[in-house]
DNA sequence: CACCGCTCATAAGACCAGCTTATGTCCTCA
DNA sequence: TGAGGACATAAGCTGGTCTTATGAGCGGTG
C-alpha cells in the first residue's frame, strides 16, 4: 500500500480491473480434488473417501498430497488409524465447500438447460429469478424428488407468459409490477432494489437516508431503459432516473459500481455476495418504494399439480 | 412439497444426506474452462479470450466446444466477426461466475495460509472471521495492493491475543463479548446469531417473534458448550439453552438444520447462502440480544500502520 | 476486384495429470 | 504373533489439453 509506513489515501483501493482473469485454475485445486477433501473431512479417512468417490485409495492419497503441494499447506494429519484435518485443512475445507456448493448450483441449473425433451417439469423464468434463485430451488427439488427431470427456459415476462399459454411450460416465474394477462399467480417473495456504491464513495458512510429527490438528481449507473429493474426505478421516481451510464446487464452494472464509477441501483438478489464481502455498500433510502413482487405464474385455471406443485411449494415464503 | 399426485409426507424433502458427494467434477466444467467462458463473455471473442489467458486460439475453441458438449447446450454463437453468448450461455456464465468468485476467495485465503515467512502482513483471526470474512478482505486488499503478502493464522480469541502479544502477528480479528487484555480494539461490524430451521419446520412460517422463554424451552441444535456461539446464546438466555444435539462444527450444525433435525442457532455469517437459497429460514426472535461485536485488535499502543492499516481500512464499516 | 486482417475450425503430435494394480510399512487389537 | 486397517510408493496406461500448422468465411479498403 502506500508504502509501508506512509499514509493510506482514502480511496487507496482502486480495484477498477474486472478481476484480471486468469491462472486461477493453476492455483486452485480442481473440483474433483475439493470434493475428495470434503469427503475426507466427513469420513475421517482417505481410503473411505476414495471408496465413496469410486476411486482407489492410492489415487486419493496422491491427489490429496498433490493438493497439499499445490497449496503449500498440510491439510490432513495421517495416522495408521485414519486421517484428520489440520487446522489449516479445516479452514481450507470450509472455503472449498463454497466452491463445491456453487458448482452444485451450476450443475442443477445446467441439467435443466439440457433436459429439453423428456422433462416432467418445464419451467420458464425471468432472468433474475433464473439466475439467482432457481438453481437453489432445483437443488432442493433434486434432494426431495431425485427423479424429477426439469427443463428451464429463461426470458422476459412476455416470453414466460407466451410459453405458458402455448403449453411449452408448466410453471413460470416472473418479477415485476404486473401479471401478464391469462395467467394466475401467487406471490412467492419480494425483491427490493437497493442503492449501492463502492465502499470508497461518500454515500457508503452515509447514515441519513437518501430522499427520492436526491436520488433522482444524482447520475446513477443503471440498466438500460426497458429493463425490469429500470422500470421499477423509473416508476418509483416518476420517470426521472438520471443515468450516469446505461449498461445492458446486471453484471456490467455491478462491475462498474464495484469499480467505483458511481452509485448503482440493483436488485438485492444480485448483490448479496458483494455486500457480504464489502465490495459494495448499501445506501439507506427513504420514502421511495423500490420493491417488486416475485411471482409464480400459470395459465388461468390450471393450478400446478405434480412436479410443478412440488417446485412451487419449495419457493413459497 | 406435497406429492406429485400421490401423497407426500409433509417433510417429503428428506435431504439428510450431506449432499451425497461425488461425480460433480464430471458434470461441471473445470475452473479453467469457466474462466475461459467468462473471458469470452467479456471480450466477445474466442481468440481474444485465449490471448488473455495465455493460451492459443485453437485451445480456447476446443475447450469451449467440449464444454458445450459436456453441458449439452450451445453457449456461444460464433461468427466470422466474433462470438457472442447465447441466451443459455449468458445464464451459464452467470452461474459460472459464482464458482469462479468462490475460487478467487479460496485462492486469496490459501495464499495467506502459505506465505508464512516473508509476509509483510501477519494476520491472526478467529475461525468465524477467517472462514467467512477474511477471504473477501484479502481479495479487496489484493486488488488495491497487489504486492502485499499476507499470512494468516486462525484460532480462538486466546490464540489470537497470544500471537499478537508475542509479535507473531500484526493484526488480529476476534468476535465475542470481551476483548482480551493487553489489546486495543475497534469494532468493525456486528454478528447476529439467528434462529434457523428448515423450511418444513412449523417455525419457518411463524410471524410472531419467539420469546426468550420459548427459545430456552425448545431443544435446539447447538455448537458444543464453550464455543463462542454457544457462549453468546447462553449469556442471552441466562445459561438455559437446551440442546437437542451438540455438534462440534458450524458446518455440522448447518447440515443438521438443513436436514430438518430441528431449529438451530447460528451466526448470520454462516447461513447467508442457505437463507438466500431457502435451504434454511430465519425465525424472528423478540427481546433476546444475540449480537456480538466483531473487532480488529492489536497490542495496546501499537496502532496498525502500513499493510495492517490498509487491511483495517477495508474492514471498517 | 483482389488483398489484408480479423474471426473461428480442423488436424496431428507432444505432454502431463490422474488412474489402476501391485506391493510395502506402520500401527492396533486380539 | 498374526490379522486387519490405513496410508505410501512404484510402474505403466490413458485421456484430455496443449501446441503448431493450416484452411475457410466475412468485411473493409486501395
Amino acid at each position: 500500500m502506500s508504502g509501508g509506513s506512509g499514509g493510506t489515501g482514502d480511496s487507496g483501493v482502486e480495484g477498477l480491473r474486472p478481476t484480471v482473469g486468469g491462472m486461477l485454475a493453476h492455483r486452485v485445486p480442481d473440483l474433483g480434488a475439493l470434493e475428495l477433501l470434503l469427503a475426507v473431512a466427513r469420513l475421517g479417512s482417505l481410503g473411505g473417501a476414495a471408496r465413496e468417490l469410486g476411486i482407489t485409495q492410492p489415487a486419493a492419497s496422491s491427489r490429496i498430497r498433490s493438493m497439499e503441494r499445490q497449496l503449500g499447506v498440510a491439510l490432513v494429519d495421517r495416522s495408521p488409524r485414519g486421517s484428520r484435518l489440520t487446522d489449516a485443512g479445516a479452514l481450507v475445507t470450509d472455503w472449498a465447500r463454497r466452491i463445491v456448493e456453487a458448482a452444485e448450483a451450476f450443475d442443477a441449473g445446467a441439467q435443466a438447460l439440457r433436459d429439453r425433451r423428456d422433462s416432467r417439469l418445464r419451467v420458464a423464468a425471468s432472468m433474475t429469478i433464473a439466475e439467482y434463485l432457481l438453481p437453489g430451488w432445483l437443488l432442493a427439488l433434486r434432494a426431495g424428488r431425485p427423479d424429477t427431470a426439469v427443463s428451464l427456459h429463461a426470458g422476459n415476462s412476455a416470453t414466460v407468459a407466451e410459453r405458458l399459454l402455448s403449453d411449452e411450460a408448466d410453471l413460470g416465474f416472473v418479477e415485476g409490477l404486473t401479471v401478464p394477462s391469462g395467467l394466475d399467480s401467487v406471490v412467492i417473495g419480494h425483491d427490493h432494489l437497493i442503492v449501492v456504491t463502492s465502499p470508497a464513495h461518500p454515500w457508503a458512510r452515509r447514515r441519513r437516508p437518501l430522499e427520492a429527490g436526491e436520488l433522482a438528481a444524482t447520475p446513477l449507473i443503471l440498466r438500460e431503459k426497458g429493463s425490469g429493474t429500470r422500470q421499477v426505478l423509473d416508476a418509483a421516481l416518476g420517470g426521472l432516473a438520471r443515468p450516469l451510464i446505461e449498461l445492458s446487464s446486471t453484471t456490467a452494472v455491478k462491475a462498474a459500481a464495484v469499480g467505483g464509477a458511481g452509485p448503482a441501483v440493483l436488485s438485492e438478489l444480485a448483490v448479496g455476495e458483494e455486500l457480504a464481502m464489502r465490495r459494495l455498500v448499501a445506501v439507506p433510502v427513504a420514502d421511495v418504494s423500490l420493491a417488486r413482487d416475485l411471482r409464480a405464474v400459470w395459465p388461468t385455471g390450471h393450478r400446478p399439480v405434480g412436479p410443478a406443485r412440488d417446485l412451487l411449494s419449495l419457493t413459497r415464503v
